[in-house]
DNA sequence: TTATGACCCTATAGCGTATACAGGGTCATG
DNA sequence: CATGACCCTGTATACGCTATAGGGTCATAA
């Protein structure tokens, strides 16, 4: 056998990935199927490696599978333009900082709603007042 | 018929809630089953409308189901000490904090990705880069 | 009176991103 | 040749809904 033949272990362990993970990438398209040994294990080549720390690397990201979808089939075209790879990139930043004004200003009403608590018995809670209808 | 009994359409608008969203909190224990009219309409009280504008409150606020959950038993003890909702409302504001962190973290690495991309070839793509494996 | 259309019912499947488990097969090591 | 580590497929679960199919009920209008 081919030493640089990979197992779905060892793959999991080089990428910080769980098994299940990475035969669920592959049922949804990110992960090409690899070929099969006798015994029917998968059998990862270097690319497999590559590819799927790409994915983890933009999952840690945030980026979506979709967009991990589409920033894998731009960089397989490395002659193209990569302003559609910076649209995506963009995107994703934009959603990232709405979510984070969106966290913000959550945060500065339940800082209101719990400084209010003065933690006596449940019928004068603040944060139950808060909650409940007028 | 009681003019105070509402169906779960009225419900729905006078909460901003969609009426599967109303069925999914019933089938989840969050809101109880309300009694039927003859034709198997699910007949609710003001009470109903109450927990429910309680519990769509809490969703603005981010609090998970089972948060809700525990805070709706709560505060139908109203004698019992309001730590416990005040420990709810803070482990939640903390996960808040956390989430605001990490999202800032995010866009930092983000900003740092897409500031370097010179929108040339995926090639020379410093985004592309940025994810692919040294 | 009947026909329309708004509303209601149950049951089931789907979204995204995994994770877990059951029930089995394969492989290297002692 | 037995053990245990590893692999396989298929299915179920998590969260918080949302959507759809296929039907029943009810109020209003012609």
């Amino acid at each position: 056998m081919n030493s640089s033949i990979l197992t779905i272990g060892h793959l999991a362990r080089q990428t910080g990935t769980k098994v299940e993970t990475i035969r669920f990438y592959e049922k949804n398209g990110l992960l090409p199927e690899p070929s099969r040994t006798e015994g029917n294990y998968r059998a990862y080549e270097p690319d497999h490696l590559n590819r799927l720390s790409f994915i983890r690397r933009a999952r840690d990201l945030g980026f979506s599978l979709d967009q991990i979808r589409a920033l894998l089939t731009l960089s397989d075209n490395r002659g193209q333009s990569c302003a559609a790879v910076d649209a995506i990139a963009s995107e994703h930043r934009a959603e990232v900082e709405k979510k984070i004004t969106d966290l913000m200003a959550l945060k500065a009403e339940l800082d209101r709603m719990i400084d209010q608590c003065e933690c006596g018995i449940v019928d004068d809670c603040r944060i139950i007042e808060t909650l409940s209808p007028k």
